[in-house]
DNA sequence: TAGATTGTTAATCGATTAACAATC
DNA sequence: TAGATTGTTAATCGATTAACAATC
């Protein structure tokens, strides 16, 4: 077990590895070979291997990984074993999308609040929350000690959240709108941005040539 | 000017660039060096300049690029330069969300059609396209020419979705599921399941200790 | 011309993979 | 015991960064 620095790529593996983990003992698998998880996650085994002896030494030579106990190391490790504590700001449909889903909850995440600028948006109601105006977000970010903050606002309002969410004292943010966020370096902000993905999924179709507009 | 396979972390900056150029010729920049941009996009500039070099020589020494010829390199180089139709699968929250997206339209991408297994959802409205049922995506990926799939349905539905996809003939996916799809390798995949940011992003937290739950 | 900035090579850094002794 | 599989070291591979000649 080592106490370097782990590497971004390493904890985003984990938790993909978390969620299988538990689709496997959800199917009552008791044990899992790094050879398994490999196959399923198209994953090199070793690599898998080797992220997890960051951490400790979690399997059994010549038998594998005790699924049950993997996942409460994971989760563990995530800092899922804590009730975290979400804040979003921007209720348009992404928004309101995210807030339904309710995988967090299992994870003990939870979106507790949900902010938005715009009048005609307040005081509506989303996933049995009350949108509330911009200007009760910091005391409501630090009353309900919310610990992470979701940007699903246009790009042009972004920065100015992530500002707020910053000066209410988030640790971390997931932003969803097509900038590069400026934040002091003590604020982790990881960009979920689908259109850089749609795009540049485009780079790797076949050249057709056909139907070049005139531009 | 190179022919060399081009590394994925190249390809995922670019929509990144061109976004950015794009913000710039609207303020009616003309020229932007390496050195601003890496400022902008918090990268490091040599990495911009060898990144733009693998397609061509877009800049000029003591200058810095073109703005306007560098969009128009970029959307070449991630082919926006012709019409891209994408399909849908999963009439819900964040389908609809995403069917709202316009930012597609100005890079000749367009969701030209939604598919839902649903009863319920099939004939319902979204964007002005009428949900279709899963029996006609088949044959109106082919028909509409629909060259991107996205999948926007719940994790146990994503590889049946997948391999539809696949057989209409689709040359990429954008898969929100959170699974890993097993597809053959002209097929290309990216996942963007923000539940693994947003786990990943708890790592980062502060070790609180405050409010573990029994587990 | 002097200052700026590219394109590119070489150096560095980091991440992935292979290999294997240890051991269940 | 024999077969399986871990944890870990060493080898490989790839990506980022520094440095600088070329040149606008």
């Amino acid at each position: 077990m080592k106490t370097l620095k782990i590497s971004e790529a390493v904890v985003r593996r984990l938790p993909v590895y978390l969620r299988h983990l538990i689709e496997l003992k959800q199917r009552e698998v008791l044990t899992v070979s790094s050879q398994d998880l490999g196959q399923k996650l198209d994953l090199n085994p070793a690599q898998i291997r080797k992220d997890l002896a960051y951490f400790g030494d979690f399997g059994r030579k010549g038998i594998g990984y005790d699924v049950s106990y993997l996942i409460q190391q994971i989760r563990h490790i995530l800092k899922l074993d804590q009730i975290i504590n979400v804040g979003l700001v921007g209720a348009g449909k992404l928004g309101h999308a995210l807030c339904n889903y309710t995988v967090y909850l299992k994870d003990n995440m939870k979106i507790v609040a949900v902010f938005d600028a715009m009048e005609s948006k307040i005081g509506t109601d989303i996933n049995n929350l009350k949108v509330q105006p911009m200007s009760e977000m910091i005391t409501t970010v630090r009353n309900q000690h919310i610990r992470i903050g979701i940007i699903t606002v246009p790009a042009a309002e972004a920065q100015y959240v992530a500002e707020q969410f910053v000066e209410a004292g988030v640790e971390a943010i997931l932003n969803f709108a097509p900038v590069i966020l400026k934040v002091p370096s003590h604020v982790r902000v990881h960009t979920a941005d689908f259109t850089t993905d749609l795009f540049s999924l485009a780079y790797y179709l076949t050249d057709q040539g056909k139907e070049v507009p005139v531009q």
